[in-house]
DNA sequence: CGAATACCTGAACGACTGTTCAGGCGACAA
DNA sequence: TTGTCGCCTGAACAGTCGTTCAGGTATTCG
């Protein structure tokens, strides 16, 4: 796999008159791209939110911790459907719950998730600008 | 702009012996709930970040703009693959290029990703507190 | 005890995703 | 002009994802 080696000169600058350079000698850190396991945990992560429904129940758990019935219907969805999901956001510990007799009361994990939420809609919200 | 507010108001107290009820009367701000649309536009940017490749290639692009070829040796992927993942990257506006003669300079378009990718790691790096 | 409720889980099916392969287009050099 | 290079794109296939359906476990009540 990726064993290439990382000898060679000088990176043109980015936006530099350069490119006459035959290029077969990129100077680049290999090493230091996003090693695989890394790359692997952050797309599973990202993943995890790669689902509108999930962004459904996450928003409602954000408003206030529920039942996962009621969560079902708050979203719309069928109970199984939603303990499925919940089974993920769980694995991602970005929900937690506590059973109380034969319900079991969902919420939110951590702030992590309004942050996520907030650049994201910032990078969305952005103005078209070329560059 | 929209927002997932923490409103733990009304929430059915743990261990309220409600349960009789139809439960067809849940007191709770559906419309508050992330609109389909909203969280549609949500899941697609965040599925876009679900690929660990795509991560590889944007961790190469913070390092350095890149043509396409260069890039594909940087990640070790067909110089086609990154092609049609830079098609993705270049919808979600995560990255921008120039035109130089027959090449094509990819670079980041904005910082938005740092944030997010600082924000996850954040979360993934969390010890395992219950809560 | 048995019935009902709340939730979880495995299997299966349709839909989607990301790669490879083949070929296309435009820019540059001879 | 022809040939090569760098990049892009459509088709197709394997793999993954999310739902539904059916059934299971655990708790509560009569």
């Amino acid at each position: 796999m990726a064993d290439i080696t990382p000898d060679l000169s000088l990176a043109p600058p980015p936006g530099a008159p350069d490119s006459d350079c035959a290029c077969d000698r990129l100077d680049f850190p290999f090493d230091r791209v996003l090693s695989l396991e890394k790359a692997q945990r952050m797309a599973e992560f990202f993943g995890v939110l790669g689902d509108p429904n999930r962004w459904r129940i996450l928003s409602a758990l954000a408003l206030q911790s529920m039942r996962v019935r009621d969560l079902a219907a708050a979203v719309g969805m069928s109970e199984s459907a939603v303990s499925h999901q919940l089974r993920i956001l769980r694995t991602m510990r970005l929900v937690g719950y506590i059973k109380n007799g034969r319900n079991v009361i969902y919420s939110l994990k951590d702030q992590h998730i309004f942050n996520l939420y907030r650049e994201a809609s910032e990078h969305l919200d952005e103005p078209d600008d070329r560059r």
